[in-house]
DNA sequence: ACCCTGTCTTGAACCATTCCAGTCTGGTGT
DNA sequence: ACACCAGACTGGAATGGTTCAAGACAGGGT
């Protein structure tokens, strides 16, 4: 895989080629579920300097443009990842904020089929698992499903 | 029902029984889905006048408890629900933020096993369904599942 | 009735993200 | 090649939801 691609995946978005946007793209495609500062960390050992603001700039146009997408885990900073288009979902870390990649185990979307949704039109539905990672696990001592803050979904089968 | 009951859930909950977090209580029953500044306006007209941080503070203690379900839908302020413990999910509006509740058409959790999670441990599902409500699709002209930011997951049945 | 723990108040800080005005530059047309 | 201009980048400041800190106060067990 040629690094050189990435000026032609913006051009193909219909963006220009910049040397803040194509070092963002390929710090993302390299280390994926990075977060803004993150981003701004790598693209500056990249390039020497660039702003914090151009990062999330960049962000903003790759999101728009659908090269990237946004994750927004609930108490987390946003992070961002390369990988769109296909339907999968994320698991988070409660500790550490670690997020993975997972796949529907049924493929795509039969629960996503929301039953009475009030006369909403929806659009898209988001999955995040939440849990720990094996780091964390072995870390914090007693940590297994039990002492999760919240019983939750899955721990409630169908009636 | 007797909003007195109120505190005795309170008290069932390990939790001492004060004007806020009675106020807090009863009044995100009456109205679910509320953030955290609808109810510092609501308790306020209760109670006369309670602090930001006072109303953070209970709703903090009863989101610990187990009382009340705390959702955060990405880029919209956190919402709180009396409703918990039911493996029930959200559809949230881009536009205007209304949150309402879904029930999983397949009753519970069969997409919610996670595939090969990378060792994570998971104890929770969280599903967010995004798109419009009534109101707003009527409100913006040509709003439909075409216009929507990101095709998303929905639109891509398996293959 | 007393005391102690936990709760409310005030005030300020925090952090990720966005807005603003100005300067610079990629890339298209001449 | 050159010039032009929409659109990117820079720096600085602001926003808004949420949390932290120190002190005053009060619920409720003894």
């Amino acid at each position: 895989m040629h690094l050189s691609e990435t000026p032609m995946k913006l051009r193909a978005a219909q963006l220009r080629v910049t040397a803040p946007r194509v070092a963002v793209l390929e710090e993302l495609t390299s280390r994926p579920h990075a977060d803004a500062d993150d981003l701004v960390v790598a693209v500056r050992e990249r390039l020497g300097s660039v702003s914090v603001q151009a990062v999330y700039d960049v962000l903003r146009a790759l999101t728009a443009a659908g090269l990237v997408r946004r994750i927004e885990p609930a108490g987390h900073p946003a992070r961002y990842e390369t990988r769109t288009g296909d339907n999968h979902h994320h698991v988070v870390c409660r500790s550490c904020g670690a997020v993975g990649d997972v796949d529907c185990a049924v493929g795509a979307a039969p629960c996503l089929q929301a039953d009475d949704p009030d006369g909403f039109t929806i659009d898209e539905a988001e999955v995040i698992y939440w849990g720990y990672c094996t780091e964390c696990r072995d870390d914090v001592p007693g940590i297994d499903r039990s002492t999760a803050p919240q019983p939750g979904s899955l721990s409630e089968p169908a009636p």
